[in-house]
DNA sequence: AAATCTAACTAACAAACGTTAGTTTTGTTC
DNA sequence: GAACAAAACTAACGTTTGTTAGTTAGATTT
């Protein structure tokens, strides 16, 4: 781990906590035990250390995507794999899906477009799946937006959740998160 | 409309583009078409800004909550009225639930601790419904809390996708999003 | 031993921040 | 038209912000 990572490791967590624009860089440098000035040997702004962080974890799920996709599977299968690759990351980037679902705003232009193009690019192909679903009857035909948004919604603030719940076994999230979505939570007797 | 509300209500929308700390008094006094220092005029300070918004919305979900849980009904039905309290606090406030979602962290001290607290009560009540309706068999025996998280995620985060997809009815939401948590999305033959 | 590299340092910058003090404009009430 | 309150203004304050410039200490390479 070069010293670069070890500041945007770092950044990640503090940015978590209190949001991009409520940390300083002074903050960054304290939690390194160096001063500010030092940490540009290492990078060149703090928007840089920003984008790395985002830009690490959307390429994570953009590639997820594209394995679940090219998958020969039904469409409910596919869902629960998209459910799967969430819990994943959130397990393995905790730090980093904060600034990805909270700061990505801070993006400057250019990395903001691009950041916005893989997010509704991630979106649109969740809706395909869905959508393919609803006409071969194997999901219910209800507003493809609504189960979209209600899936998506709940997979994204995972990260809040999966530490505060510190008891919560990967295994036993994936198999209830799965069956909450697929299956309702009422009885069917 | 006093003044202060006014200004109360163009703080809001401005925190829910950009978050508490990238907006500055600058930037809420251009918005109103005066200067800086004119805000003093009507308002304390910044925060005072930030715990008006946050603590109407909280009061409206406190009280919403407190509707729920003396209703003589199944724990079915109340999970289907507080999923309906969201979309209809969503529909009118949609302003003040960013700065609750994302700001609260920015609270000073005393409102901060009082909006923790009225965050966990709320959750506590929302987790003894779900706990009673497995109890009672009328819902699937899975881990509380995960059934607990996927629903107020989905709750939580409705503001960003209401306006959005400006097409979704209310009515349609509300049908719709019930059926995805109660019913869950596969077709069952 | 000299040279190079890495990673820290001090000092300072211009800009932006929240906020205060005192003053002027504007519209309403007697 | 004088008096008053509401709401704007200008000017400035002390801090904090991200960042630059130039320097120094320690390790590695030549």
């Amino acid at each position: 781990m070069t010293r670069k990572e070890e500041i945007i490791a770092v950044a990640a967590q503090l940015f978590k906590e209190k949001g991009y624009n409520a940390i300083s860089m002074r903050d960054i440098a304290k939690a390194m035990s160096i001063k500010a000035a030092s940490l540009y040997n290492h990078i060149n702004s703090k928007q840089e250390i920003l984008s790395a962080i985002i830009l690490e974890v959307a390429h994570e799920f953009t590639n997820g995507m594209q394995r679940v996709i090219v998958l020969d599977e039904t469409p409910v299968r596919k869902i629960q794999k998209i459910i799967e690759l969430h819990i994943d990351i959130t397990v393995n980037h905790s730090e980093g899906l904060a600034a990805l679902n909270n700061d990505w705003v801070h993006l400057e232009e250019g990395e903001l477009n691009a950041f916005v193009k893989m997010r509704e690019d991630y979106e649109e192909n969740f809706r395909s799946i869905i959508k393919e679903g609803i006409r071969s009857g194997e999901i219910q035909p209800r507003h493809p937006e609504v189960i979209l948004f209600s899936i998506l919604s709940t997979l994204r603030t995972l990260y809040l959740w999966y530490q505060k719940r510190g008891k919560l076994d990967v295994n036993v999230l994936k198999k209830d998160l799965v069956a909450v979505f697929l299956g309702g939570i009422v009885s069917k007797i």
